[in-house]
This record gives structure tokens, C-alpha cells and sequence, in this order.
RNA sequence: GCGAAAGUGGCGGAAUUGGUAGACGCACUGGAUUUAGGUUCCAGCGCCGCAAGGCGUGAGAGUUCGAGUCUCUCCUUUCGCACCA
């Protein structure tokens, strides 16, 4: 055994047994309960950053648990490989895509590898490869022939410089990242998947997901959005003919109230009215400018401006104006809304901005309505009641929408209606690095399916794209092609699917990642499906969680997979964040400077007191704590921890610096202290080994035992709520108390350390399984058992009882472990602080609590 | 703007059910060993105070014998908002 903790040698050791053994090859044939434990799988960036490390060794910690605790754990691992950064790669340094994302992948692996994973590499996936995306191409012609999958026209940013769509992220304050050109939107027609169509489902659904966070599934119940409210139409009448303007509400009670109706800015409405009004057509470009992004369009300022045109409200018959507003968005129901200045805060806001009427026509309460300015009661709904409302005077919420609804719909101007915030989701993208779609446009026979023989679609991999437009609508070579139905001369279709659509699915492909018979072997998806536990990070609890559970419906729609929902338990993760430093460079710009190369000075109580660089030993500002970037130069590169202390050391600091869905906070000198407990681990297996010392005397072994089992009677609840920071804590007060014993022969000694061992096996599997194999505990610890609690341990017969006055403490008794209630109180009575307080008088009350507490109430 | 979370010592965090606030670790202080420095070991360490004692879980109220934990109001920070992944 080495004297000395060398973690490079042990790790490199471990993980070739491991590899030599297939310990982490999933067995298909096992009789023992399987776990499926998927970490979201990474986007080939370049190299692992501490988020992937945090990610990946949560779910090794309880793939290595459940492997201890008799289950047959199945943990992959794949590549997330298309993707708008392998572009911009290419733009960068003239490289294809392909080529960036391969070498990145190769890397990647390696890096992966050195923390010691558990993974089943022979499922490794990687999403650009054809034969992965050939059955997303195979799903969507299936897809498209249901009608599950449409083409309609949606709004995009413009960049009219460079002649591209841009992405969301691409748009800086209204301009395009690479031209600076102000960004427009522009329809174009786009393939879309009917979710709404799941949108019920997708909502009930939610209900049967207990292991999921609450905070999840109310956001996913949010952005679904179902709501009941009232869709109606106000008349109108332009060019001699009679029509329609439909508009949606939740609150129909206050429809009395509607002073005038605003529509978007893509509104036929608005386009037919700027045709004879300049000033119009002019407001209308003016709202054209600017993204798509909806944070940005709801905190704009609002604007709009009349059409001239006028629509009869369709209860009271009296005309109102329709004017445009930027705040409406197109995309979202009708395009238009009844404007309600006195019971809606931002209506309220438009009218009195515009000099807009503002009718009250709901009251809650006495207060006196004012419409001066607004109020927080104006627009409650639960307490409200019609007033100014004719017929509808006296009537709560419920009965106004009831007669409301009922009076529109014998008019055949409106009714109740179900409605949700969900919209479709648009997968078409105008770029290259992507999965092609499989559709061939024909003059003749419209948007073909390509059929299941020609599929994949392949995307050329030798392309470096130039940043303008999309690089496959410039290659005739891809584009050319024949009818499948006529065989006359036809175009394929150039843009690739949203990279969403990938990830929606590689949760079930791992189940028989080399499939070539189907999207997936039903056997093994039968098998393994659903995931037990998923991984990921919180900032994917809305889009791609929720495609992934409708994709999950689409294939069992297919018959495809089994079950409603493709994620049993969903762990969502926090952030890592580092503290920023940074010195004030020319023209006001901030120069960000890495942490690794300032020295924080301390006071003597060891407050920060400044920041000096290494090099040049001159003062740096201290910056917040910001999740680590790029940008703000303050990331830490996992491999120089992994170089410098071991895969275990990187692995204990992430797991114990903080709860795993909480953000943990990067600390150079906690990294020191996970390195300084692992070699003092070692070095107590060292001295076990050679044995020896005085015998620990009967009264420390046995005070020894009960620390140590009560420990583990903790960490075995915390295992089970995922809280490995308090189970790492655990393993450290174990060691704790092993090292106050004298003998090293004790039986107290040799099973202490075993169930330390086991304990810690699943977060620092390395130095864990070397040292019980040293030490003669077997050959391999991931077979061991998991360590029980022995409740003979943890006997005691006296116990320690806490004595409050007015809940405040003032002092310990120890009383016999069964002291009877009368005994409790007669005690705490004669108690001196207690007797201090009462200062002669009687109690007025005495809360006793079994074993833990006694409470005096002067 | 809308939706969802989180605020506890100098720092990360702990405290199943309302029951000893600050476990475990970092930093810091003193000491021992060694000494060029580091490593290692021992002790101390919420704040105010000489002490007795008092005050303390973002702020303010409330319920309770007892509140970090429950209720209400407010403040701050973080995440998401449909073309980043």
C-alpha cells in the first residue's frame, strides 16, 4: 500500500478495472429492478465546464448508489451536436461545422472519462450523425402525413445587412450581432407541430409526475396556460361588406366597460386601413422594427396610434374606435383585444397616455373608482360586481360571464371557449448545422414527404457557411432534386429543424442506440423506458422538458414507446457561479479578470479587504458573484482541478459545496479542503493497515459506534432526498470520530472505515475502491452492500432534555431515557436557572416534549 | 411586463414533523512541530459587552408555551419567456 494519497495513479488504476471489467455495461438480460439514470446530455462546446462536472457526477453518485443497492443501472451518455455554435465556429476560424463538432466531441469524451463516470459507453449517441437524425427525418414524414405537422407563416428577425434570420441571441439591443443593421421582423413560412394539439394532455399529464419539483411542473402549468374566458366578435362594416373582428377575454364581466379595441400591427385590420393613411402605414413599419423576443416586446414602451375605423360593440351597439398597438402580438389568439381602460392596468395606462374614455363598469367594495389613477382593486376579479352594466348590474364574475357568454352566442357573435397560452412550435430554421427536413416541394404535387427509402436526407458535412443566408439554398447539388410522387424536376426543402427536436427523443434511442430497424427497438425501449431519474439543468424546465413529454406522446401515439411521460423523477440543478474581478479599461469598458490570477487579501477576522493580481501585484476591483461566462472571465477549468488534485477532489468539493438544485459557489481554498480530507482518509486506511496502538477504551467505542451509526441513520435520509452536501459532511464526521480512537486493532476501527468507504463510494468511487481493496473489505465496493444501521448502536440510557423559560434556554438536564412526565417537570423545576427566573413565583405552564425539551411559562 | 425560485456568521452551507440556530467545511486568530516557505497537529471563532447579560436567520407585522420553519405585506437577487443550448 502507498504510504502517501497519489490520486493520479489510484484514479487511472480504478478507472482501467473498471473499463477491463465492463462494470458499467448495462446489462439486457439482468433479472434485478432497472435504473435508468439520464444526465442531459452536452452540446460539444470545445471542453467541459464546471456545470457539465456538477451535472455529471449527480447522476454518477446515484447511478453508483442504486448499482450498491442491487439495481441494474443503465447511465449513457451522447452528444447534443447540432447547434448555431459550430457555425459561428466556422465564421470564426473557416472550419466545417462538422469537422469543429467531431474533434470538440473527441475531447470532450476523453475529459469525461478522467472523472470517472460510470457510463455505459457502448450506447454513446452523437445527433449529426445520419444514423441518428434518419428517424427524426422518418418520425417527421410520419408526422406531416397525420397532419400532426403544418406549414404556416411566422415572424423572424431580419437582419436586412447580411440578409439572415437571426436568433433571439443574436439581436442586441434591436441591431444584428455581426452587422449592427437595426433588425426587422418578417413572415416566412415555417413546418410547425400541433402541440396545442396536446396541450390538454400535456397539462393532465403533469398530475402524474410525483418526482418531479413542484416549482417545475407550476411553471410548465403556467406556460401552458389554460384558460376559460370568451371569444367574440365586435361587427363592422368596410368596403359595403359586413365583417368581423374577433377578439379573446378572461374577463368578459367587464366587456360593458370596453372603450376601444386594439389589433397588432400585422392585423389584416391594420394593413387594409394603412392602405389611405400615410401616418398609418408609417406607425406600422415603425412597430415592424425591433425582435421577436417577448421579454422585449412586453417591457418596450407601449405605443399606438388610430385607424379611423369604428366597431359596434356587439351588446350595447355603440361604436368604438380600433386603434394599433405594439403591444399586441399577432402570434397570440386573434390578434386583437377589447380594450378595458378601467379594470386592465395596461390598457388603463394606453387611454390615458392617448386620452382614450375610461368606463367603469365593475366595483369592488365602497372604495370610490377614480380615473385618475389606477388602482390594484380595479381589476379584481373574485370580489367584483357589474356595475354601469344595464342588465348585468348586481351580477358577480361567474354570472356575468354566464349571461354575457349566452346573450353573445344567441346573437352568433361569440360563446365561452377554452383556450391556452401554448402555442405551436415552429421547427424550421433558415441554417446548415442542422437536421435537414424531409420534404421535396414539387409545382405539381405541393410539400412531398420524402418517402422512407430515400430517407436520411444527408446533410454534406465539408460546408463552412459565410454567414449570409443559408448555405444549402446555394447549393444546387443538395437542392436538385425529382417529384417522389410525379418525378418531375423539384426543389428540396433547405432548412433544417430547431435542435430542440433532437434532444425531444434521445432519452428513448439509448434504450437501442444502434437500432437500423426503427426510431426505436420496442424490446428495449419496453425495457428500460421511462427514465428513472433525469438530470439537468433548471433552466430547461420549461422548452425542452416540456418537448421531450410531447414527443414522448407523439411516439406512443406512434406505438412506438410505452406510457405517457418519459421522466419519472427530474432533478433540476443549480447553477455554478465564481466570484468576477475586473479593472476599469479604456473608454469606461470593464477588463474581467480570471480569479485563479488575483490573491484576495483578508483582514484579521478574515474579511476580504481588497484584490491584487499575481503578476503585477497591483489592486483589482472586486465584482459580484456571477454565474460563470465567457464574458465575465471568472470560469474555472474542471481539467486543471482534475490535473492538480484527482477526479475524487473535484468531485467531493461539487458535492459538498452546496444542496445539488441550489447554486454552488466555485472556492479555490473548499477544493484544498475536499483534497486535505481525502488524504486524511488515506492516511487513516494507511495506519489501519499497519495496525496497532493501545486498545481504545470500552466507553469511546461504544460512544464511537452510536456517532458513527447515528450519522448514517442521517445520511441515509439525506441519500434519499438527494442531498449529498450534508452525506458528504456525513463521511467527515465519521472520520472524525475514527480518528479520536487509540487502537487501530478495535473492531470498532475496521468497521467504521467499511461503512466510510461505502458511504462515500458513489461521490469519490476512486480512492474508495482502491482502499477497500488494500484493505481486504472484497474486490470490488460497487458489489458491497449498502451500509445499514445498526439500532443497537444507538441505544442510550440516560438522555439529555433542553430546559427553556418562555422558550428561551437556560440550561441541560440528563434524565433516564424512560423518565416519567412528573420526574421531567420536578427536575427542570429545581433546576437553578429555572428557579432564577420564576424568582419564587409558580409557573403557569409546563411544555414537556418526549426527548427533547422541557418549557417553563412564567 | 409576465411566470418560477432564493435570501441564515467573514464565506459555502446545516437544522425530517414548529422544539438547543450556526452541524460539516473554508477563511481567520493563537499555539506546537518543522522552519526558507508550505504540510501536519492542538485550541479558539455569530454580534455587542470587562462581566452579568442582551441581540440575532433580508425588512415589517401576525399566530404559538415556543417561529429559520406557518400566515400576510414589502425589499433584493437569480432563472425562464418560445430561433442559445
Amino acid at each position: 500500500m502507498q504510504p502517501n494519497y497519489h490520486p493520479q495513479s489510484i484514479e487511472k488504476q480504478a478507472q482501467q478495472d473498471w473499463e477491463d471489467c465492463q462494470t458499467f455495461k448495462a446489462s439486457e438480460s439482468s433479472s434485478k429492478p432497472k435504473y435508468y439514470c439520464l444526465s442531459m446530455f452536452p452540446y460539444p462546446s470545445g471542453k467541459l465546464h464546471m456545470g457539465h462536472v456538477r451535472n455529471y457526477t449527480i447522476g454518477d453518485v446515484l447511478s453508483r448508489y442504486h448499482h450498491m443497492k442491487g439495481y441494474n443501472v443503465m447511465q449513457p451518455m451522447g452528444w447534443d451536436a447540432f447547434g448555431l455554435p459550430a457555425e459561428n465556429a466556422a465564421l470564426a476560424n473557416s472550419v466545417p461545422p462538422a469537422a469543429w463538432t467531431y474533434s470538440n466531441i473527441e475531447y470532450m469524451k476523453q475529459q469525461l472519462k478522467s472523472l470517472g463516470l460510470g457510463v455505459d459507453w457502448s450506447r454513446e449517441i452523437a445527433t449529426c450523425k445520419p444514423d441518428y437524425y434518419r428517424w427524426e427525418q422518418w418520425l417527421f414524414t410520419k408526422l406531416f402525413k397525420k397532419g400532426v405537422i403544418y406549414k404556416k407563416l411566422a415572424t423572424v428577425n431580419w437582419d436586412p445587412v447580411d440578409h439572415t434570420v437571426l436568433a433571439n441571441e443574436q439581436v442586441i439591443d434591436g441591431r444584428g450581432w455581426r452587422s449592427g443593421a437595426l433588425v426587422e421582423k418578417r413572415e416566412i413560412p415555417m413546418y410547425f407541430f400541433r402541440i396545442t394539439q396536446y396541450a390538454e394532455q400535456l397539462l393532465a399529464d403533469l398530475d402524474q409526475l410525483d418526482g418531479w419539483p413542484e416549482q417545475v411542473k407550476t411553471m410548465q402549468r403556467n406556460w401552458i396556460g389554460k384558460s376559460y374566458g370568451v371569444r367574440f366578435a365586435f361587427p363592422y362594416v368596410l368596403d359595403s361588406k359586413d365583417e368581423l373582428l374577433w377578439v379573446y377575454t378572461t374577463r368578459a364581466d367587464t366587456i360593458m366597460g370596453v372603450t376601444f379595441v386594439a389589433v397588432a400591427a400585422e392585423h389584416p385590420l391594420a394593413t387594409r386601413a394603412a392602405q389611405d393613411n400615410h401616418a398609418l402605414a408609417a406607425f406600422i413599419d415603425e412597430c415592424k422594427q425591433g425582435g421577436v423576443a417577448e421579454a422585449d416586446i412586453a417591457t418596450m414602451e407601449k405605443k399606438g396610434m388610430d385607424t379611423g375605423l369604428k366597431v359596434t360593440h356587439p351588446l350595447t351597439g355603440i361604436q368604438v374606435p380600433v386603434w394599433v398597438g405594439n403591444y399586441v402580438l399577432m402570434g397570440y389568439g386573434e390578434g386583437a383585444v377589447m380594450a378595458v381602460p378601467a379594470h386592465d392596468e395596461r390598457d388603463f395606462g394606453f387611454a390615458k397616455k392617448y386620452d382614450l374614455p375610461i368606463m367603469q363598469s365593475v366595483q369592488v367594495g365602497d372604495e370610490a373608482f377614480s380615473d385618475d389613477a389606477w388602482a390594484e382593486w380595479y381589476a379584481d376579479k373574485e370580489k367584483g360586481v357589474c356595475v354601469n352594466s344595464g342588465k348585468y348590474d348586481g351580477m358577480n364574475y361567474d354570472q356575468a360571464v354566464d349571461a354575457i357568454a349566452a346573450d353573445l352566442a344567441a346573437k352568433v357573435l361569440g360563446d365561452k371557449q377554452v383556450q391556452f397560452r401554448l402555442r405551436d412550435w415552429g421547427i424550421s430554421r433558415q441554417r446548415y448545422w442542422g437536421c435537414p427536413i424531409p420534404i421535396i416541394h414539387c409545382q405539381n404535387c405541393g410539400d412531398v414527404p420524402v418517402p422512407d427509402e430515400q430517407l436520411p436526407v444527408k446533410l454534406p458535412e465539408d460546408v463552412v457557411p459565410d454567414g449570409a443566408g443559408s448555405p444549402l439554398g446555394k447549393m444546387p447539388e443538395f437542392y436538385e432534386t425529382a417529384c417522389p410522387t410525379c418525378g418531375g424536376k423539384a426543389r428540396r426543402e433547405t432548412d433544417t429543424m430547431d435542435t430542440f427536436v433532437e434532444s425531444s427523443w434521445y432519452y428513448a434511442r439509448y434504450a437501442s442506440p444502434q437500432s437500423e430497424a426503427g426510431m426505436v427497438d420496442k424490446q428495449a425501449a419496453q425495457k428500460w423506458l421511462p427514465v428513472d431519474q433525469y438530470i439537468g439543468g433548471i433552466e430547461h424546465a420549461i422548452l425542452h422538458l416540456l418537448y421531450a413529454r410531447f414527443f414522448h406522446k407523439l411516439m406512443r401515439d406512434e406505438g412506438l414507446v410505452q406510457g405517457d411521460e418519459p421522466f419519472k423523477n427530474l432533478l433540476t440543478q443549480g447553477m455554478v457561479v465564481a466570484p468576477t474581478f475586473y479593472r476599469d479599461g479604456a473608454g469606461g469598458k470593464k477588463l474581467w479578470i480570471n480569479p485563479a490570477d488575483v490573491d484576495v487579501e483578508t483582514d484579521a477576522k478574515g474579511r476580504p479587504v481588497g484584490a491584487k493580481l499575481k503578476t503585477d501585484g497591483q489592486p483589482v476591483v472586486i465584482g459580484g458573484t456571477e454565474k460563470m461566462s465567457k464574458s465575465k472571465n471568472n470560469g474555472v477549468d474542471p481539467q486543471a482541478i482534475i490535473d492538480a488534485y484527482g477526479a475524487d477532489t473535484a468531485r467531493l468539493f461539487t458535492m459538498f459545496a452546496s444542496p445539488p438544485d441550489q447554486q454552488l459557489e466555485w472556492n479555490d481554498s473548499g477544493v484544498e479542503g475536499a483534497s486535505r480530507f481525502l488524504r486524511r482518509l488515506w492516511n487513516f486506511g494507511v495506519r489501519l493497515n499497519e495496525g496497532g496502538g493501545p486498545v481504545t477504551e470500552t466507553h469511546l467505542q461504544q460512544a464511537t459506534r452510536f456517532e458513527i451509526h447515528s450519522v448514517l441513520k442521517q445520511a441515509n435520509y439525506d441519500m434519499s432526498k438527494h442531498q449529498f452536501n450534508t452525506v458528504a459532511s456525513a463521511g467527515m464526521k465519521i472520520l472524525n470520530a475514527l480518528e479520536r480512537l487509540s487502537g487501530m486493532n478495535d473492531p470498532v476501527a475496521k468497521e467504521g472505515l467499511s461503512i466510510l468507504l461505502r458511504l462515500l463510494a458513489p461521490i469519490t468511487p476512486h480512492i474508495s475502491q482502491t482502499l477497500w481493496k488494500e484493505l481486504g473489505y472484497g474486490d470490488d465496493i460497487l458489489s458491497a452492500s449498502w451500509p445499514e444501521v445498526d439500532e443497537a448502536a444507538l441505544v442510550q440510557d440516560e438522555i439529555e432534555l433542553v430546559i427553556q423559560v418562555n422558550g428561551k434556554l437556560r440550561g441541560n438536564i440528563r434524565v433516564a431515557k424512560d423518565a416519567d412526565k412528573a420526574t421531567i417537570e420536578q427536575l427542570a423545576l429545581a433546576h437553578e436557572a429555572v428557579q432564577k427566573q420564576l424568582a419564587g413565583a409558580a409557573p403557569k405552564k409546563i411544555v414537556v416534549v418526549p426527548g427533547r425539551l422541557v418549557n417553563v411559562v412564567a
